[in-house]
DNA sequence: GCCAACGTTGGC
DNA sequence: GCCAACGTTGGC
């Protein structure tokens, strides 16, 4: 079991709409970095979802992969804005999961929390210029993050 | 709105 | 295969 960092602008896809709709194919990334995190996780893994290009940024809630593999829909669409031309069904390029819903913080994780309660080692998103939208969370941070009170 | 960080593209 | 130019992300 795995724990992980998924970021997302909330006007484009925020926890709420995640708790709304109670599960989403997390379809968009186009990072070869972001991609093989994807392709690394495993059914019941747990993921943070950090709000990013808001005031504050930081972690908003959980959600949990429930299915892996998934050829990202997105790349075979040419209106889409995630079209890749360079992919075939029978060749995709791009993987990704399905996440459901499990909590919204009450109390949100801020990154000026996250970076007082980490390094940039410990946890990759308090790292200045990181820019991955996918990352991976060592267990131990994710254990500090998940006894905080809420 | 600015700009640092950094991934991607394309000329050579 | 190098690397300059360019585009995007995202904190501030």
């Amino acid at each position: 079991m795995s724990y992980w960092l998924i970021k997302s602008e909330p006007s484009d896809y925020s926890i709420d709409d995640l708790k709304q709709e109670k599960t989403a194919i997390w379809d968009g990334v186009r990072n070869y970095q972001a991609r093989n995190f994807l392709r690394q996780m495993q059914p019941e893994d747990i993921a943070f979802f950090y709000h990013s290009n808001v005031k504050p940024p930081g972690i908003v809630g959980l959600a949990r992969i429930i299915e892996t593999q998934i050829a990202d829909p997105t790349q075979f669409d040419s209106q889409s804005p995630y079209y890749d031309p360079k992919v075939t069904p029978e060749k995709p390029r791009w993987q990704t999961v399905k996440v459901e819903f499990v909590e919204k913080f009450a109390q949100p994780i801020s990154l000026p929390q996250l970076k007082q309660m980490f390094t940039a080692q410990e946890l990759a998103v308090v790292k200045k210029g990181n820019r991955l939208s996918v990352m991976s969370v060592p267990p131990e941070v994710a254990q500090r993050l998940l006894t905080l009170p809420k």
